[in-house]
DNA sequence: CGGTTTTTGTTCTCGATGTGAACATAACAG
DNA sequence: CTGTTATGTTCACATCGAGAACAAAAACCG
């Protein structure tokens, strides 16, 4: 720790604040926030502004004073491009200081990994030197940040480095529910939790633990597979490889088995869809159906609950339906799950405010955590020595 | 942060690695421990003398070049006090830098919160002006860190604010399983870890999940209830109020259940040794009752490793037995819980070396922590400004 | 409309910090 | 005894943030 790191630090701190700040604020409110001089402040912000991190346009007058000047994202600063890569469609953003999202491209894909190639090409037409890091979004597993297992698409171990050459931008990747998760944490329902879980619910549960705005990542970088703890006592396979897994009881397959369809992917998805509207046209079947899905739901959430003691939690994908028709089917048997001590104070439960955006917003923050970087900054502050 | 918050900054990370070091080290290995100059470390090292922090000693010669000294204690400087609070004992230990434990007295109690007030007496007969922060080990969650459930004492929501008063050394608190994980993950087998777990085994599964070197608390304190998810699909009804708890299968309560006695906390402990040690000479029953405990535990680790990922997870208390006794059984059964793509780098299993020990160390750690903290050692740096 | 108040920007001095280079010191090796 | 090696010590230097004093620009008030 040197000098210069000191004043990196100040100068990444607030940067910092800007990204994560809900509305700009101005020099005067930086200096306070951080606790530093005006002085001080301001030359910070000067040679941010000269390194095209920041800059300061006019702040409309509000009460007495000398007017100031907001500190908003510069016009020819970096960007992060965020990927978000789906089953079948992918989708490629560029993103702000600050997190402004502007959708550049989208496309369908072949299910094979030709798939990058098409985004890498898209990346090619509206990159610039403006583009920083790209932030990559994909589901399933990705052991050791390269290894990549995409079961419902048949890639078992596809190794991260082939797919992503070397010609590519900076490039950061995880996998969509933990990134949802983080997008929740950093700018959705999860915002300020200390301790927080977050859960996408589709055919599978994927989540993570979100620990001051981060997300746990594991030795391996395959933390987060909730779904694969026999927390329902289901006495079935899983398609994992182990049994009893949670994820049999809630979730697309678990709606979509009684009515007679194959687990998997697909065509699934929409007959989920389609058990839930009936379930709220007030089909018996369907209801019950329902009533299962949010009661197995509720009880690992009770039972995750006293293991991690989260503040709040927070669902995507079905679960976002699950809260809104039958909230208190879950947070019953949440609490049925919860040590008896715990239940005058049960984590919320809430619906993630991200929605689909979710693993591209959080793409864009781990792509902004890239750059935001000190030993990044420091290379943007001093270009030769 | 300020210059003088810099200079803080790197006496902490020096005062943090002897006191996290394995073996002394000379004050030109801190230099380059630390990327500093060696005029540097010669100021951080005066004053911390100064400070009665550190202390110099002329270091053996080990080669050739100017002879150094070794970075050790100071004989008048700062200790913790620790103390492991038991369901029947307790122990009062001092702890200098570095780690070093000595054991000043233990005794006995009636159960009851009255056991506060003679270790309170204890800790008096003992204190001088070297005490700084006194660290706590008890059993039972401490929610928002003061209010106190144990169980097996029948202390229900005992305010710990009234128990530790305000004629007390500063304290710090928290439960034993956590404790003996976090000595386990800064001086036992999970040292150098980033993600593991550790789980004390007794009637009950305690434990935490320890990154980075430290333990995971929770949003309200009480996280690490890991004994209280449903992993093994056990029918009962557990103590804590919930159906199906993993600690009825796995610990001691379980090792005895069939054997006619009842569940709960004093002659019990007793008979399950008996039962380890009957199964390890033979026993059929007793070794089918330890083989479905090693089976259980091992059920659920693998279920936490998919969900949380640890590079390694130690075990305490009957856990380094069924270690002993049953690894082939808990890693067989683990290895079946994990997901497919796992197992060919499942965590590894790990007696505790910490021992019993463990919450007195981790007690010790937590005060460390205290006393290492930036804004106290600043205080002690410069006690008038 | 002009003076006052309030808030912020700007400038300058100052103490503190770590760096780097040069030199001094104390052991060992031959 | 002399050269080598590793470390301690000293000093000039650049950088950083703090703090105070002052300037500037708006709103408020009578």
């Amino acid at each position: 720790m040197t000098s210069a790191d000191l004043r990196t630090r100040n100068q990444v701190r607030l940067l910092r604040a800007v990204h994560d700040a809900a509305a700009p604020f101005t020099r005067a409110e930086a200096a306070r926030l951080l606790g530093i001089g005006r002085n001080t402040a301001a030359a910070l912000v000067g040679e941010l502004e000269a390194a095209r991190l920041l800059h300061e346009v006019p702040a409309e007058a509000g009460g007495r004073g000398r007017p100031t000047t907001l500190l908003v994202p510069h016009p020819q600063g970096p960007l992060a491009f965020a990927v978000d890569f789906r089953e079948d469609t992918w989708t490629l953003a560029s993103v702000e200081l600050g997190g402004r999202i502007t959708e550049l491209e989208g496309g369908e894909h072949d299910r094979t990994p030709r798939a990058f190639a098409d985004i890498r090409a898209a990346v090619a037409r509206h990159e610039s030197d403006r583009l920083a890091v790209l932030g990559f979004a994909t589901s399933g597993p990705i052991r050791d940040g390269h290894r990549l297992h995409i079961s419902h698409l048949g890639w078992d171990e596809v190794d991260l480095g082939a797919l992503v050459g070397d010609d590519w931008p900076v490039t950061v990747i995880d996998n969509d529910a933990r990134l949802a998760g983080l997008a929740e944490a950093r700018r959705g329902a999860l915002r300020g939790k200390g301790t927080a879980m977050h859960f996408h619910i589709d055919f599978d549960i994927g989540g993570t633990l979100l620990l001051g705005g981060d997300a746990q990542r594991g030795a391996h970088n395959v933390a987060g597979e909730f779904g694969h703890m026999p927390l329902t006592g289901s006495p079935l396979e899983c398609m994992c490889g182990v049994r009893g897994c949670w994820s049999l009881d809630v979730g697309a397959n678990a709606l979509v088995r009684r009515f007679g369809t194959r687990p998997g992917y697909g065509e699934g998805r929409g007959l989920a869809r389609e058990v839930l509207r009936r379930a709220e046209d007030g089909d018996a079947e369907a209801t019950e159906a329902v009533d299962a899905n949010a009661a197995a739901l509720g009880r690992g959430l009770g039972a995750l609950a006293n293991a991690l003691d989260p503040e709040a939690i927070s669902l995507s994908g079905l679960g976002v339906d699950l809260i809104r028709l039958r909230r208190e089917v879950i947070e019953a048997h949440c609490a049925e799950g919860l040590m008896a001590f715990r239940r005058d104070e049960p984590p919320q439960i809430l619906a993630g405010t991200v929605g689909a955006a979710g693993p591209l917003t959080g793409a864009a923050e781990i792509a902004w955590d890239a750059i935001l970087d000190p030993d990044r900054v420091r290379e943007r502050l001093q270009p030769k020595r």
